[in-house]
DNA sequence: CTGAAAGCGCTTACAG
DNA sequence: CTGAAAGCGCTTACAG
């Protein structure tokens, strides 16, 4: 190796880079001498900025946590708008773990659910630090994950025994968030668009009543549609029906949909019937997927932090590692969900009235 | 300085404990070659026991967090019966930041509430890295803290708009953990003994009804009585007055209690009354707090870990500056409780007619 | 409050 | 798969 000028992020790098010596950038980092606060947050924010930082604190766990299980069905592999969500979350994940130098071991299993005896069995043989769990928090595989050696941590699931962590977007609040905005916007009158009984959509119902609630009006929960099916073709589909069983979308001037693909589905159902949206209904999604941002008008939705998942549970398990078993609680982190607003959301049309 | 035979945990040490060469030690810490994986786990076990990994770890994060501002009310300072949760958890924040060098610069209110103002005055006389609010999570003091340059984090609070880190005991589960515990021992008919309108006494609530609700039986929102404060004393005289009104504790078998000192004052006046617990009935209380342990009958509880909510706090606001700001979505962290079993309660008297 | 210099801790290229 | 040895990165005792 000669002494080429290889550009390793070091202690020295930043020296240079604020125009101080090498001692100091140590004194500030490790608090060992009284440096002038102007150098401090110069050395500090450059640090921070060139990841110095960042690189240090993930070489100090990288030890702990070098082979982690993944488990997870089929259905969430291979890209396509059906589970952009899923996808997005997955591909995040092994992008994180890929940088921080973890060897993955996929389980993936083929049926819809996943068997915990083929859990058992892979780490058994595979004898990870951790386990990455998929959406998909029923008892009988916490339990399992509970009598495990390995730390574990579930994806996007929620844990009511809380012996296990999980990490998940921050449904409810999300939703509340888009109601909120819709009130604010003027809306009186606010539908619903959801699907199924999955744990996510409850979660979502539930903070559209929570926008209701909080702000003193009635709770509308008979303004609550299911749609059958979260893919777009089927929802234009159906909502097309319900719009020529209902005269148009009247009284309603907003929809909310619990997901991407339920907006655009109801977005183009709207269209097709002759509605303009915004001007004669305002329409707002959740997921902020990629597609979102294409449609026509595009849509107004909630930003789902999917990329930050992997890196909270990988952090969890990391944490899980260092404190000794009996010391710490299980731990369940939401992630907060950030409104982004197009064109599909607006006042309502107060001339409004179409049939 | 000389060679003297100082005992600082490095590599070194684990090298000899582990039997095996220094570079030996690196490579498994840094997978940087295949280690053998009896040499590597035994390794592993020694950095974690000798607590090289956590002292590792907590080195690479020192730096960001020299200066934390402790903001809260006066009330949580003394120790007391009263505020014990609050002091534990204090407490606990205080040490956690001590063992991990970060000066702390207590911002302690005089009044019952925190000013916004006066932490924006603190902070711009500080210069704080983080600041740490305790139980206060009013919209008006996170709007301030989510535009203040520094990272913050409430201690035992929530934040709905999803702007700023949080961590906060599962109030909510951890009620329906008890609850659940009650219904499994046989009991029929459970009442809530609960105080005010405080957002933790809220969420304890809902816990109780979840109980219920997942169960598939009647939510008894009836069964939800007020014992107008948390103080021991004031609980024994009001549910004293209660028991006499109703004519003792029928139709309940059991008594979920909110808070331990609630529980301990509703005991109490079921001795008074001349009920035996947990043969006549039985009393679940919430916090784990000292005291509980030491009642007679011993108080079966929900544990709170109180000390780790420092611990996760901290850890949020080094995360918060390792990380660019645009990258980062703000974490509600809710940490596990755990049932705690003695001697309060116990499964239905069926013969129980006493009146 | 800041830096030059000594030296410790840890990593790494290479040998076996 | 493991270790001896060279050497880099960072810390620290001390000077100013």
């Amino acid at each position: 190796m000669n002494g080429g000028s290889r550009v390793t992020t070091g202690i020295k790098q930043i020296a240079k880079l604020a125009n101080v010596s090498i001692s100091t950038v140590s004194h500030v980092l490790n608090a060992s001498a009284p440096i002038g606060s102007e150098v401090q947050e110069r050395v500090l924010g450059i640090a921070r900025e060139t990841g110095y930082l960042a690189k240090r604190r993930r070489k100090a766990s990288i030890s702990l946590l070098s082979t982690v299980l993944l488990v997870g069905t089929k259905k969430a592999f291979p890209k396509s708008d059906r589970n952009f969500v899923a996808w997005t979350m997955l591909n995040a994940f092994r992008k994180e773990c890929q940088s921080r130098g973890i060897r993955l071991i996929p389980q993936i299993e083929e049926e819809n659910e996943i068997n915990p005896d083929n859990i058992v069995e892979a780490v058994a043989k595979h004898r990870p630090q951790g386990i990455a769990v998929m959406q998909d928090d029923r008892q009988c595989l916490i339990d399992m994950l509970y009598n495990l050696p390995s730390a574990s941590v579930i994806l996007s699931g929620q844990d009511q025994s809380m012996r296990v962590d999980t990490v998940a977007p921050s449904n409810r609040f999300g939703a509340k968030l888009a109601t909120d905005h819709l009130l604010d916007l003027g809306h009186k009158k606010i539908a619903l668009l959801t699907w199924g009984n999955r744990r996510v959509a409850k979660q979502r119902t539930e903070g559209f009543l929570d926008a209701f609630r909080q702000a003193g009006l009635d709770v509308p929960v008979s303004d609550i549609i299911d749609v059958g099916d979260y893919q777009q073709d089927v929802v234009e589909t159906n909502f097309s029906k319900w719009l020529s069983k209902h005269n148009g979308p009247s009284p309603y001037s907003a929809f909310f949909c619990s997901a991407d693909n339920v907006a655009l589905g109801a977005m183009k159902a709207l269209q097709n019937h002759g509605y303009s949206v915004p001007n004669d209904v305002s329409v707002m999604g959740f997921d902020n997927a990629l597609f979102g941002e294409l449609s026509s008008p595009s849509l107004s939705t909630i930003h789902v932090p999917m990329e930050e998942i992997g890196h909270v549970a990988l952090n969890l398990l990391e944490e899980a590692l260092t404190l000794p078993d009996g010391e710490r609680s299980a731990r369940r982190v939401e992630l907060g969900c950030r409104l982004i607003l197009r064109n599909s959301t607006g006042s309502p049309n107060t001339s409004f009235s179409k049939s």
